[in-house]
RNA sequence: GGGCCCGUAGCUUAGCCAGGUGGAGCGUACGGCUGAUAACCGUAAGGUCCUGCGUUCGAAUCGCAGCGGGCCCA
């Protein structure tokens, strides 16, 4: 028998006890076991990094994840969904550094790369056990205990497998190129590792002096005045307009060379107080114009260089028109200079620091004071034209914040941009939710995407598996560890790590070279990127993967677009020639209640540990779900928190509720099924059935397009609305009924399956309380019901929904309402019956409600009788009031038209309307006036004692006339609700019987609720109930009341 | 500077794809209920549907331009 329960909704209660039993029939496994034979469902997990705490965003991420999986398994699939864990890379470098007190890769290397590598190793590995616990505590079932781990030597396996395959396919090149480098952390980082933030920069304009010619200069602008030592060329636009101009400043002049349209905003930042333009040109033809480098002197190496202008389309109408070309230093600048054969001039080394290339400048960090320095060398040789400042968005390095510069290095790219079409194809056959996600955010990624750089001068990652010969260059790629192990003639191999795995040397077919590995690892973006085949453990086994790849369903948020849905995607094509997952949920971002994003900088961060402790898990569970739309942002509000805790309080109260009654009466719902009880329902119940059956409907459409925010709102009005609000109110008199009762019974059997379906439908968003009741109300009384919820089949029973029998009772609830807020205007209280409620229907589906369901309306309303009108019919008791219209009787009567209106006004309405009606005219014979229907209109006049108002369906009007029936049950309510406050007072049992005594100070009311003397002491179990005017009041408790102006005194005692 | 998304009551949002009288919840005010009770329920007030222009008989909805926020890119 299930037990009753008395506490309040206790989310810490309720989440400890659900997680120790499910420790304790180890539930997780169970499930997935259950579902072993069904179709499969292979979810990929997005791995998180294991920086340490989670926030809000990935507990947002998991619980969409555990909702959605849940559900798939109640719907009978085989999940199979190892977490993930991302734990190579700068981030976890860079806080080791810190905690060991770095500051460069020297440190490192002096500390010992082994003894460092091992620190980042720990500190993967008990940062992945704290995050384990923080998810598992939001209640997210995920394979936790045999999660794939990016520092696992299988799953490095797979990475070297890729890469080979990239190799094969000729997608990997070893290429000198310009990259984003990071000089602290001495490495190149992709693209999608540049975080872009304001900073100041010096904004300076450059004279370049053209050879040959005396005081003749192009003029160039450049945020970067430490790149000056680095120039080779200058570009122009071939088809801009471009100006030699004569300007003068402080009576000396100088010709320059700028875009014609430019010219009054550089001669303006010079401080030029005159000028001329001598010629204009065409871009193309400043073609070939050579120059001398500014700063020849002190780097001498510029002297071996030809300067000259050539010709590009990125160059835009701004700053000077001319750009300053580094090819060793931009993006851009490197392009051109391959197109046009410069020499890739780069005397800046990892650390930032000028090499003996650049002169006098060598042992400089560029970002010192570089730029100053450069700055006042340029002024000091004339060739400054003018300085300011400028702010500007500038990359820095993802992790450590250091501002990135460009530089020419040796780097291992693999070249996706070959793939771009067949990328853009592919994303067309994956399901995306939502679609723009795919079609247009993603594809406008793709579209642009670059040759991947994924060669990385740092330790803790996946080392790069590629050996070249030191002799004659020869590359060899190694895909697995097997390889590896008989290429290299050993057994065994202590980690595949650095430094391990660079002392192995392999021996090269040119006879006498010794392969060495390259020193690089693996952009840590690479390691995430074959996760949906490393997860399979593929290539280690093949049948998993023959079996399960590639995946059904990932969800991330919509940060991952360059990331991992664009990792996966480019390694899959390289590795497979198809995206690996087929279908993708792209979710928002949670910012904080101002709709901005959450910061540590800002201190708008809530962390979801807080919300658990002062709310519980299920709160913030389904708070995430149901806020936004799964793309949408979610901006986080305690607000909402509370309200969403205010849901399963009232859950909690729904199901408390019967418990009492059902176990004073021993229900044992094994005992009771539908047919026995069939009889008997009413029509609520069967309207409450349908609607559970519904909602199950709703849950399954929304959850198909991922809309989980859908489903949960769905779930949440069924509580409140259906289940709350309406149907426990219906059904409270019945379950009061202490004989035995088969309305009773069956009121008990409905509740109970309403409940236990509720809790199914529930289990995949709130998996705690959903746990909770079926464990109470179904596991304890059927011990063949499945142990857990988790396990139990969604509920799909279609034979029980009657969409009209709902629309019918949403008419009658609508009704109930108007009819309740006409109750409010004629200030009658809901305890005070009325005498009758008459509806005016819109339609006959409002009539065929009323009589179907007169019973509830009439309860619901506690209204003595309906009359329901037809659609056309007025209600006969309806006056009507004749209101003359002044505008049109003054033109037409002239100086009689004020007593023709005070005519009407003084005839029967009733007579003016009929003859209006019948004869299209009323007559006053003493004026000798016609009065002719547009001259008034008729206003209806409501009986007294009655209000009215309007429902979505018609009219309805309430009669709340006294008499002295409703007067004697109005009083004895009265009464009994306040025997019942005393009764509670004196913390009586709900069957205790009491003595009672009523003193009423005036003789009609007494008369009055003499009359009802059996219900008050039925109603209050009153063994001994005295009423009357002059009797002693004594008690244990004894109250004195005023019920609508009559003093009544009241006493009661056990 | 560009791409995508979002902007509706004090707050959180539905409606927008398929144009036809803007609908909830929270909060507020007032009221009700009192055998779920440190709960619960009703009613009311509250809207330049971000702004402007356009298409249309008609625009929250479609188009264009702008403003604010988010993600991404340059």
């Amino acid at each position: 028998m299930f037990h009753v329960v008395d506490a309040q909704y206790d989310s810490k209660e309720v989440e400890s006890s659900i997680m120790s039993f499910w420790d304790e029939i180890n539930a997780y496994s169970k499930v997935r076991e259950l579902r072993r034979g069904g179709e499969k469902f292979f979810f990929v997990d997005g791995p998180p990094y294991t920086t340490g705490k989670i926030h809000l965003g990935t507990a947002w991420n998991k619980v969409i994840k555990d909702s959605i999986l849940r559900f798939k398994s109640m719907r009978g699939f085989h999940v199979r969904d190892r977490a993930g864990w991302d734990m190579h890379g700068l981030p976890i470098e860079v806080k080791v550094e810190g905690v060991l007190g770095f500051t460069s890769k020297k440190d490192i290397e002096s500390y010992g790369v082994d003894k460092f590598v091992s620190k980042c190793e720990e500190f993967a590995l008990s940062h992945k056990d704290e995050m384990t616990v923080q998810f598992e505590s939001l209640g997210v079932w995920l394979n936790w205990k045999d999660p794939y781990m990016t520092l696992r030597d299988e799953y490095i396996e797979s990475a070297w497998w890729t890469l080979k395959r990239a190799y094969e396919r000729d997608l990997l090149e070893r290429g000198f190129r310009v990259v984003n480098w990071c000089p602290r952390c001495e490495t190149a980082i992709a693209d999608s590792e540049v975080d872009y933030a304001d900073r100041v920069d010096p904004s300076i304009f450059v004279k370049l002096p053209v050879s040959g010619v005396d005081n003749e200069f192009i003029v160039i602008w450049t945020t970067t005045p430490w790149t000056i030592p680095s120039n080779i060329a200058v570009a122009v636009h071939p088809s801009f307009e471009y100006a030699r101009v004569r300007a003068i400043k402080e009576g000396v002049s100088e010709v320059l060379i700028v875009a014609s349209e430019l010219v009054e905003s550089v001669l303006r930042a010079g401080r030029y107080t005159d000028y001329e333009i001598l010629n204009t040109m065409l871009g193309e033809e400043l073609e070939g114009t050579t120059y001398e480098h500014p700063l020849g002197d002190k780097v001498p190496k510029q002297n071996d260089f030809l300067h000259q202008v050539y010709l590009a389309d990125f160059v835009t109408v701004e700053n000077t028109g001319c750009v300053h070309i580094a090819p060793g230093h931009g993006m851009d600048d490197f392009l051109l200079g391959i197109e046009h054969d410069l020499p890739i001039f780069c005397p800046v080394d990892s650390a930032g620091e000028y090499t003996d290339d650049a002169g006098e400048y060598a042992g400089l960090n560029v970002q010192a004071n570089v730029n100053d320095l450069v700055i006042s060398d340029l002024e000091e040789r004339g060739s400054l034209l003018a300085r300011g400042k400028i702010t500007h968005r500038y990359g820095h390095c993802w992790r450590c914040e250091t501002p990135i510069i460009y530089r020419a290095t040796e780097q291992w790219f693999l070249r996706v941009s070959r793939l771009r079409d067949e990328m853009l194809e592919e994303i067309t056959r994956v399901w995306w939710y939502p679609e723009w996600a795919g079609t247009a955010r993603f594809h406008d990624w793709v579209s642009s995407v670059r040759d991947w750089c994924i060669s990385r001068q740092r330790y803790w990652g996946i080392p790069l598996p590629i050996w070249v010969c030191e002799r004659c260059g020869n590359i060899e790629v190694i895909g697995t560890v097997g390889e590896l192990k008989s290429r290299a003639g050993v057994s065994d191999l202590k980690d595949l790590h650095r430094p391990y795995v660079d002392e192995i040397e392999l021996s090269c077919e040119c006879g006498g070279g010794v392969k060495k590995r390259v020193r690089d690892v693996f952009d840590v973006w690479f390691d995430s990127a074959v996760s949906s085949w490393a997860t399979l453990k593929f290539p280690g086994e093949r049948k998993e993967f023959a079996e399960w790849w590639p995946a059904d369903f990932i969800t991330e948020g919509h940060d991952q677009t360059r990331g991992w849905f664009y990792s996966q995607l480019g390694a899959s094509m390289i590795a497979f020639g198809r995206a690996p997952y087929k279908s993708v949920l792209m979710h928002g971002f949670t910012l904080d209640d101002a709709g901005k994003k959450m910061s540590k900088r800002l201190g708008n961060v809530v962390e979801p540990e807080e919300v658990v402790k002062r709310f519980g898990a299920e709160t913030l569970r389904y708070y995430v779900l149901s806020s936004s739309a799964p793309w949408d942002d979610l901006k986080f509000g305690w607000e909402g928190i509370a309200n969403t805790h205010r849901i399963f309080n009232i859950l909690w109260n729904v199901y408390r509720f019967p418990l009492p009654y059902m176990v004073l009466d021993g229900f044992d719902p094994k005992k009771t099924d539908y047919d026995s009880i069939k009889d008997a329902l009413y029509s609520e119940d069967q309207w409450i059935l349908s609607r559970i059956q519904s909602l199950a409907r709703t849950v399954e459409k929304e959850m198909e397009k991922y809309e989980l925010h859908r489903a949960t709102r769905a779930i949440s009005e069924f509580i409140l609305d259906d289940l709350s609000r309406w149907y426990i109110q219906l059904i409270r008199p019945r379950v009061w009924i202490e004989a035995e009762s088969p309305t009773k019974l069956a009121a008990y059997y409905v509740l109970h399956r309403v409940l236990s379906d509720l809790s199914k439908i529930i289990a995949p968003f709130a998996p705690f309380i959903s746990e909770t009741i079926y464990q109470n109300i179904v596991r304890e009384t059927d011990t063949d019901a499945p142990l857990s919820i988790h396990m139990c089949d969604w509920p799909s029973d279609t034979s029980l929904q009657n969409l009209e029998l709902e629309e019918e009772m949403e008419i009658v609830r609508d009704i109930v309402e108007s009819a309740s807020n006409a109750r409010q205007k004629a200030k009658r209280k809901l305890r005070w019956p009325i005498r009758r409620i008459i509806i005016k229907p819109d339609n006959q589906k409002v009539i065929k409600a009323v009589k179907n369901l007169r019973k509830v309306l009439l309860e619901q309303c506690n209204s003595k009788d309906v009359i329901i009108l037809d659609p056309d019919e007025t209600w006969s008791e309806l006056g009507v009031k004749a209101i003359p219209k002044p505008a049109i009787l003054g033109p037409a009567f002239k100086k009689d038209a004020r007593k023709v209106k005070e005519a009407i006004e003084r005839a029967n309405s009733i007579a003016v309307k009929h003859s209006i009606n019948t004869q299209g005219r009323f007559e006053i014979p003493e004026l000798n006036a016609t009065v002719l229907p547009e001259m008034v209109e008729f206003k209806e006049v409501i009986p007294e004692n009655t209000t009215v108002a309007e429902f979505p369906g018609g009219l309805v009007y309430v009669d709340s006339t006294l008499t002295r029936n409703i007067e004697a049950e109005g009083y004895t309510r009265e009464i009994i609700r306040r025997l019942q406050d005393m009764r509670k007072n004196l913390n009586l049992h709900v069957d205790d019987e009491i003595q009672a005594i009523v003193k009423i100070n005036n003789d009609r009311i007494t008369d009055l609720v003499f009359e009802w003397e059996e219900t008050i002491a039925y109603e209050v179990r009153a063994r001994i109930l005295a009423i009357g005017m002059d009797i002693d009041v004594k008690g244990a408790l004894v109250k004195e009341w005023d019920v609508e102006g009559i003093q009544i005194t009241m006493a009661i005692s056990k």
